[in-house]
DNA sequence: CTATCATTCAACCGATAGGTAAAGTGTATT
DNA sequence: AATACACTTTACCTATCGGTTGAATGATAG
C-alpha cells in the first residue's frame, strides 16, 4: 500500500470515533493538557491518552512539552489531506448522481 | 449520541478501509453490478457484499435492482457531510496553527 | 416446476479496537 | 535524595472487524 492510502486508513479511522472527533474539535479552538483534555469525559486518564495517540499518529494532533505538562494542539496538514479526498469526489458524484436520479425518475 | 454524531461515526469508519475507498471511487464514475464491482480484488463475493453493506448503511452508495443483478452507485449526501465537517475545522486550525507555530519560533 | 445465475446470510475464525487497573517514566518541588 | 505530579505503558478483557466457506434467497430462463 502506497504511504497516502496508510495515511488516509488512519486519518479516516481516528476521525470513526466521536470522543476524538470532539477531542480534535476542543484542541482546535486551544492548545490543552492533556489532564484538560480528559476532563469532559467519563473515561479513564489512560484511556484519553490513548486516544491522543491515535489521533497523534494519523498526524491530527501535535504535542509539545511544558514542564510537566504535555500540551496538546490540533495540526492542520492530515485535516487537509482527508478534505482533499472528499472534495475530490464530492462534485462529481454530484454531478452523476442528478443525472441518474434524473434518468431513473423519466423511466420509471 | 446525536443522530448526526451516529451518521459521521459509520461514515469515517466506512471511509477508514481502503478497499471501500477504491469501491467507492470506481462506483462513482459509473453505475456496476455487484459481480463487477467484485472483480480487481482478491477476495470472496462475500466479503465485498460486506464491504457493499457497510458502505450503504453509511449512505456512502446506493443499490437498485435489475433483473438478477444488484447495480450500484456513489451517492453523494454523506460525503457531502463528512466533506462539511473537516471543512468546518480546516481554515480555523489552519490559522490558529501558523499562528501557533510563529510564536514557538519567535521563543525557541 | 426446475435449474441457474447473482447475490446475501449464517457460522465461524483470528486480529484489532476501546476500555480498565496497576505499574512505570519523566519532570518539577522540597 | 525523596516525593509528588502528569502522564504513558503494560497486561488483560470483551466486542467488533474483515475475512472465509457453505447454505439460502431472489429473479430469470427453459
Amino acid at each position: 500500500m502506497t504511504s497516502t492510502t496508510l495515511q488516509l486508513n488512519s486519518i479516516f479511522s481516528a476521525l470513526a470515533d466521536p470522543t476524538r472527533r470532539d477531542i480534535l474539535k476542543r484542541v482546535g479552538k486551544k492548545e490543552l493538557p492533556v489532564g484538560e483534555v480528559a476532563k469532559p469525559y467519563k473515561l479513564t486518564l489512560a484511556a484519553i491518552s490513548k486516544h491522543l495517540k491515535v489521533l497523534e499518529e494519523a498526524k491530527l494532533i501535535l504535542k509539545r512539552r511544558q514542564g510537566k505538562q504535555q500540551l496538546v494542539h490540533a495540526s492542520p496538514a492530515a485535516i487537509r489531506d482527508a478534505s482533499a479526498f472528499l472534495k475530490l469526489y464530492e462534485a462529481e458524484w454530484t454531478d452523476r448522481f442528478d443525472r441518474l436520479e434524473a434518468y431513473l425518475i423519466k423511466n420509471k
